[in-house]
DNA sequence: AATAAAAATTAGGCAAGCCTAATTTTGCAA
DNA sequence: TTGCAAAATTAGGCTTGCCTAATTTTTATT
């Protein structure tokens, strides 16, 4: 059984490869983290030892195939409380990744199974994330960013790509949620401000950043 | 907040502290944690420190009343959570204590509260042991146990005092649920054996033993 | 190639929680 | 009252996961 430390690491690690593609640095990890460099290099060598990470001196490193499925795990069941949280206790959507960050680290896999048949094979969290099946399988899912869309362009609004709590309230606030219909009415080409038509025919006019964070489908 | 450790010493001592009286033995406690004495004695010292218990050098010690709600806080949350694992999710009474000596360290008041009202604010776990309120009271419940009664009488089995998987899987292969119905109809003089009426007029003979974990009410 | 900045590692420490072994204190029984 | 055993404490260590400060390595820039 991992700590929770370790796996925090290996959640941090498999999300920056994601991201930016092969070998992490161990800066990156240590921002991402919160945690200073030395403190990092210290750990990863124990990991190395564990063959959960492979080491590629002052090119970085990356997860191994066991650190792979390890990381996928916790992401699985983190993403499953979050459902858990939202659908059945009735959290908001901005409220639930703290929580989510402990109750990561429960380890019992007869209760993810359960939770998982509970909230009845949920593909996505709250966010829009997919989860991953007991198998670490991910749904491939296509979307792309609305700031990647030319004007006349529709679909569904199926994940973002901020989850802060500032921008989820602001989603909220202009009555924008996971599975809405969005289409791009216009892109104003001097500020690149884009003219959406939201559920209801209601015109909402948002940002670049805005638009660059939201994620469609369809 | 407190550590995970800090609190299973809590709900260690605040137990103990029921079942036997005012002062709590080193000893005693470090036989229930499975930890050594020297280091009950080396954190029980910190928790002096803070005012979770009060020392009496050669009288052992005892929970203060900052100790005492924290350690009912923890079992208010292991309970809700046996709830929650057993009514919602499947799992027999005779699973579910290990996983909820892990969520009962999950740290956040909103989710504890909403766990409460999904739940539909219960009374008692899986095991008939009562669940205190929000504000720490627990109901009162004037059961006794069933080798207390004599021949004749008659309750509702709403308890146990053993929560062994083993006693556990006893009751159910003899059927015996938690609310059922139980009568003495008689008990044995020579070995004390107690034959029970149950629901749907079944006699079972249990021993003493059985007898004697078995808490009953009204 | 020289040099400065950034990245990474090493060295030494610390707190939490545990351990073993040694010692002290306490409670009892002879 | 003495003497022993059980209980408790002290002393010294260990692992995990973090820290700061010092040093080394790598990368960029001229
Ligand atoms: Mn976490
Ligand atoms: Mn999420
Ligand atoms: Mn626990
Ligand atoms: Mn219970």
């Amino acid at each position: 059984m991992h700590s929770s430390a370790e796996e925090n690491y290996l959640k941090a690690i498999y999300k920056l490869q994601e991201a930016n593609g092969e070998m992490v640095a161990t800066s990156a990890l240590a921002q991402v983290l919160g945690i200073h460099m030395a403190s990092v290099t210290d750990m990863l060598k124990k990991m190395s030892a564990k063959k959960l990470v492979a080491y590629q001196k002052s090119k970085g490193f990356k997860l191994t195939e066991k650190g792979r499925l390890a990381a996928i795990g916790i992401i699985r069941k983190h993403r499953l409380w979050e459902v858990f949280l939202v659908d059945k206790l009735g959290f908001r959507w901005d409220e639930v990744h703290e929580i989510a960050e402990q109750l990561e680290h429960i380890h019992s896999q007869e209760l993810i199974d359960k939770l998982d048949a509970y909230l009845d094979f949920p593909k996505a969290d709250p966010h829009g994330d997919p989860i991953p099946d007991a198998k670490g399988n991910f749904a491939l899912n296509k979307s792309v960013l609305l700031a990647a869309l030319p004007p006349g362009s529709q679909g569904k609004f199926t994940g973002v790509t901020d989850h802060s709590s500032a921008f989820l309230n602001y989603l909220d606030k202009i009555g924008l949620s996971l599975g809405d219909p969005v289409k791009v009415k216009e892109v104003e080409e001097y500020d690149k401000n884009y003219t959406l038509m939201l559920k209801g025919k209601k015109a909402v006019v948002v940002s670049f950043k805005v638009a660059n964070s939201l994620l469609i489908s369809e």
